[in-house]
DNA sequence: TGCATATTTCGTTCATTGGCGAAGTATAAT
DNA sequence: ATTATACTTCGCCAATGAACGAAATATGCA
């Protein structure tokens, strides 16, 4: 029960839920997730260790780079079955549109330039 | 995006996914599912009021009772298919199981009896 | 009509959550 | 080693949410 409450209630925010659309396109470091969103980085952050502790994001280190996914089929299967409620459930979705559009603009920018404007601002 | 964010914002409550698994066996009034809860009446009505206005569950208006029950196939795809991964996360669940336990015993009793005890306090 | 009762709505209180910036941690580069 | 930087954790504040009892709203019955 209480697993299955960890799922629901980090599915239960806007934004977490456009941060889980976002990653459909593949991995993504915070830096990037935070210029897409317009959230300060912790924020981000702690938005991803909610996902993570529920088990709808997978995490990779790589230098200071923090990388997060969507799960792989290892993860929990109630996890990946709500992953996949809210792809079906949000697919062709405005906003969710518009991110994905907005996510290239960001995707072209330089990381090191957009990880400064973060943390300098 | 506001729709299925009413779904998953109504399915981050354990007492909710508790009344959702408590419907399985049909429609409840108000009254057997407080008892059930051990919560305020005004309190389930909230909680019910918040599952129907996601579309997880259906109402039904006979005489001063209301009864509450999944949706049916008429309901939407989004919360027909989210009120079925509920079902089969929590299926076999400690407290679920204890719940269609002890709702057996709150089905044995007599329906005025208890409305009356539940408003009595 | 009046009364009982099943449910909802309202007002309040308390706990939880989302947001930020500042401080802390870890890793890379000089 | 020192500095820069990508991220996390912490402390705070505002907003949301869950709980209750009291009052309001039906609906059925005498």
């Amino acid at each position: 029960m209480k697993d299955f409450l960890n799922i629901t209630k980090a599915l239960a925010d806007e934004n977490r839920l456009r941060m889980l659309m976002a990653l459909q396109g593949g991995e993504q470091c915070v830096c990037r997730i935070a210029e897409l969103m317009g959230l300060a980085m912790s924020t981000v952050s702690k938005h991803l260790s909610i996902l993570y502790q529920a088990g709808l994001v997978s995490a990779r280190k790589e230098g200071r780079w923090m990388y997060y996914s969507l799960p792989g089929k290892d993860a929990p299967t109630a996890a990946r079955e709500a992953v996949a409620l809210v792809r079906r459930s949000l697919v062709g979705n405005e906003r969710i549109a518009a991110d994905a559009k907005r996510l290239k603009k960001v995707l072209a920018m330089d990381l090191s330039e957009l990880c400064k404007r973060q943390c300098g601002n």
